[in-house]
DNA sequence: GTGGTCTAGACCACA
DNA sequence: GTGGTCTAGACCACT
């Protein structure tokens, strides 16, 4: 289950395996597409039905990921027109969001530790991840 | 939800965000101690009240982890004296500490990107706590 | 369309005229009952089935309202065991908490205001309000 | 969502939570300014492009609004001219004036609920800007 | 055309 | 017993 769209150069991929239900792994993806930029505020997500299609899944299925970014504050749907990209402005000051990161970060160190990793393999782990984008 | 267990030197921090059932990360954690030698044949594992209360979650989630460890002959349940980890060995291969690594930074980053920031931003920020550490 | 839950003491009304969906009174419901006092942390919810047939709708729809609430983080639901108004503590300082309100309020009066309504006979109706429940 | 328009005075207020369409939330604060007296037949309404781009919404959400105010016969377009309040009264009962503020205190408690914030402590805040006003 | 709501019913996961 | 996921399909509301 694999797509290509158009506009947004999303590529969105299902996997029917391991449990994650369908319309998390596309909040997921929307969510990393948003954060490493190929996502930004006001472009517009594939319909409802279009993606559907294309995932070969039902569309309420997909409604179900978009309202779940709606009531989350990421996307902005308007009725009739089509599901965007919020310009949520978090107006945090700089100081406010470094002690948001850095809770953040404490936490998901503090879970990998738990499985065994260490800071020094996360970072490398990262820094290959960065790698492999780049190219 | 964490917790330091006298005996085993384990602590177990459970996500309740993501989707992934309590039971499955205190099996995948455990496996993981055991793969890396922190939990080593003989050791034996927190009563299953004990860390029910501890991770303050049903004592049938624990046992239901414990349940299953038994069943794939990981954990040894004796009757009135406790769980003991068994000798079967647990090799994991790279790739798949790997894939375990990938999917909490793939949910981390995903959790990160919600609240606006970037992955840019967030490896900036991680480099940066990095130098600060070795300093 | 009407019911009376024993323990929580609610007793929730659906309106199918005036276009407001069910899922959405339902949530306004809990959230009144939230903010009156009716309903306190850690009080369980009518089970989404229960809920269903009281009121005599599709379970779908309750948990459709339940699972927004979820996502708002105003409740908080564990698969097997219920439905439970969170311990969402929301850790601001009483003079952010101040702002926050103010902000509310401030954009309500200027909601009304658009309506027509006056600050007074808003706070004559919030009065009379208030000593009707108290009744 | 605001705007101050001119001719008019009015200043219309969209709240894109809680369910209620754009097009209807206009109708309604027109009908209620014709209702209390703050527009008066003849009086021209801002144009339909003047009024989307003010409120940042869809031209045609606009022109949806006045067509059923025509139709009802609120209001007058003339083609090329420009949309004027009709000579057709609204008479709204005080019932009538409170279910609308009812419908409005309710949305604005939800809110403030799912905040944390109790019904007394809003009334307390409410009080005290009052008396703060007062001064 | 867009998304929103609701139903009916199946099957799964968790306690 | 709980809630979670997904499907199929109907009908509505908005642009």
């Amino acid at each position: 289950m694999t797509t290509d769209r158009q506009g947004s150069g999303l590529q969105f991929i299902l996997d029917p395996t391991g449990g994650v239900p369908y319309y998390r792994q596309i909040i997921m993806q929307i969510e990393m597409a948003i954060a490493d930029g190929r996502l930004r505020t006001g472009i517009q997500l594939p319909t409802v039905r279009a993606l559907a299609v294309d995932l070969q899944i039902n569309p309420n299925t997909v409604a179900r990921a978009y309202n779940e970014l709606e009531i989350r504050g990421i996307v902005n749907t308007q009725q009739g027109t089509g599901t965007f990209i919020s310009d949520k402005k978090i107006d945090l000051t700089d100081s406010e969001r470094s002690e948001v990161l850095a809770g953040l970060v404490r936490s998901f160190l503090a879970t990998a530790s738990s499985y065994g990793f260490t800071v020094d393999q996360i970072m490398t782990y990262l820094d290959e991840r960065k790698e492999g984008q780049k190219q």
